[in-house]
DNA sequence: TGATTTATATCGTATCACGATATATTTGCG
DNA sequence: CGCAAATATATCGTGATACGATATAAATCA
């Protein structure tokens, strides 16, 4: 039975944690292999995915690229580059020091048929983390919830 | 202004997914930093917590960790070997088809050493993943909440 | 202008994950 | 029993990719 010891790591917790991980790593899984349907490699999705979902005036740059990616800005500039040599993202060079990168409408394209599948995806998976992540806020307080009913 | 058109994306669909992504991206980072300062691969790592975190009884096969970390069946015998290697699992052969990998205490000790901070991590992310969570949902609803406060 | 700082680009390499294939074990059936 | 078929795991070579080190370019400021 779930030994909730001094350390206060039960089996509960580890099976929320296990599972939480597994939904995450299924939900990219899945994003992986769409975005490769459509030929685009799971980085450059997220890529353009991080563009778009900057709030209207912001401007993406290689190093912010770097920053939301959490991949080092080499990384970031060949990724920038890839984008580019495939026509997802033209470079707007006004400002040679800080090139901004601005989603064509083939990665806009891209983008609005990728989506909804992954909105599906996320509903799908959604009760589950959601489970996960209540468990692992306090499991005690669930264990008795599952009790009660 | 988020133009919600026919396609039923909006603009803060995207914000949304872009930032449910970030705040994924930003989990996994913490937790392959994390792993690497105890000398583990990240990959090590969500086996160790995969086999740990199966309800009791249950026992961990490599094809099993194949399905549970969506790799392929070659990727996760590798896995395994390394796992033996250092010393994180015992492969019991009682059953040679089959064999079971077994948590050892060094795998034991380095999870308890691991998870309360991806415990706090958690804490932290989980906000922030609710409200993705809950804008994909339906953001419209949202909208209307944000307006009455 | 020349020096300094900051941002991006280039390039070689090491790692890793995977596909193809081989091996081992169990099962089924004559 | 023994041999074939099915299933699970192991091995090995290779291509992709991500990254560190380094170079280049642009802006800033004295």
């Amino acid at each position: 039975m779930t030994s909730s010891g001094s350390g206060g790591l039960s089996e509960v917790d580890y099976e929320a944690l296990a599972n939480l991980r597994y939904r995450i790593r299924k939900f990219r899984q899945f994003s992986t292999k769409a975005a490769e349907k459509l030929g685009l490699t799971p980085q450059q999705h997220q890529a353009l995915l991080a563009i778009k979902g900057l709030r209207s005036g912001a401007q993406m740059s290689v190093s912010m690229l770097a920053e939301r990616l959490f991949v080092p800005t080499a990384s970031a500039a060949d990724l920038a580059r890839s984008l580019e040599e495939h026509a997802y993202v033209i470079v707007d060079v006004k400002q040679r020091r800080r090139p901004i990168l601005r989603l064509t409408d083939k990665a806009e394209e891209i983008l609005r048929r990728l989506t909804p599948a992954h909105l599906y995806e996320i509903r799908e998976m959604a009760p589950e983390l959601l489970l996960a992540l209540r468990v692992l806020q306090d499991h005690r307080r669930m264990e008795v919830a599952a009790w009660m009913q």
